[in-house]
DNA sequence: TAAGACTGAAACGCATCCGTAACGATTTTG
DNA sequence: CAAAATCGTTACGGATGCGTTTCAGTCTTA
């Protein structure tokens, strides 16, 4: 990007995205459950438990719970850790990916209109 | 903006924007708060809980509590209207706007780096 | 192999959010 | 001026999120 977002462009960007969440059907994550989502599909795995709380700086019961709401809703899987089966592995899902897809698309949509 | 965000650096900026909420000490506000907050800094006013509502498309109720708990933290302020008492006129205040202006820096920010 | 360390999950108590349905206060209408 | 409409709030019941603490299962190590 040649100019970082001025503030105005920056606040509308925000507002027109968080108003189609809001507008949209789908279930709305937390903000703690969005930046989880995008950290496991952003970055290479493998992802446990204990890294993705040590990067978010957050508690293990807070990854453990939004595993939990966005498992149900098939956003992301578990796996067990089969080297050393302490460990869980969150993985991607098709509905996973859909969901991020549909972001990117909305936020894609949105900056163009600046 | 000459070109829109490619699918990647949408989600990054997303991301990165998520992730210094989830990181700052601030009260992160629910998706429908920061939307209504967003709505009254960006339009004209005057704002009215109907018209706040009908705009994002949820029920008043919705509305007077997201009101309720931001204005505990002063972000936004209320008063009666006057020439017609029923209304309850939604107002601006300091800390609202420094709030909206730090997130806008932290958008711009994580921008500039895309 | 027994003691300790580590990992994720469960339990508990608290706070907050949501939608629906009611309710008082105020204004408009007939 | 009484009846209806409008506005924002409150009350209710249910769902969800969070932090701290505790726990069972698994590995490491001495």
């Amino acid at each position: 990007m040649a100019t970082p977002l001025a503030t105005a462009q920056a606040l509308k960007l925000w507002h027109d995205v968080n108003l189609a969440q809001v507008h949209g059907d789908e279930a709305d994550l937390s903000l703690r459950q969005v930046t989880i989502l995008l950290t496991i599909y952003m970055e290479a795995p493998p992802h446990t438990i204990r890294d993705l709380a040590k990067k978010l700086n957050v508690s293990k019961p807070v990854i453990t719970r939004a595993l939990d709401s966005m498992g149900k809703l098939e956003l992301v899987a578990r796996r067990r850790d089969e080297a050393d089966r302490r460990n869980v592995l969150v993985q991607r899902t098709v509905k996973g990916a859909l969901y991020l897809d549909r972001l990117a698309n909305l936020i894609g949509a949105s900056s163009k209109s600046l």
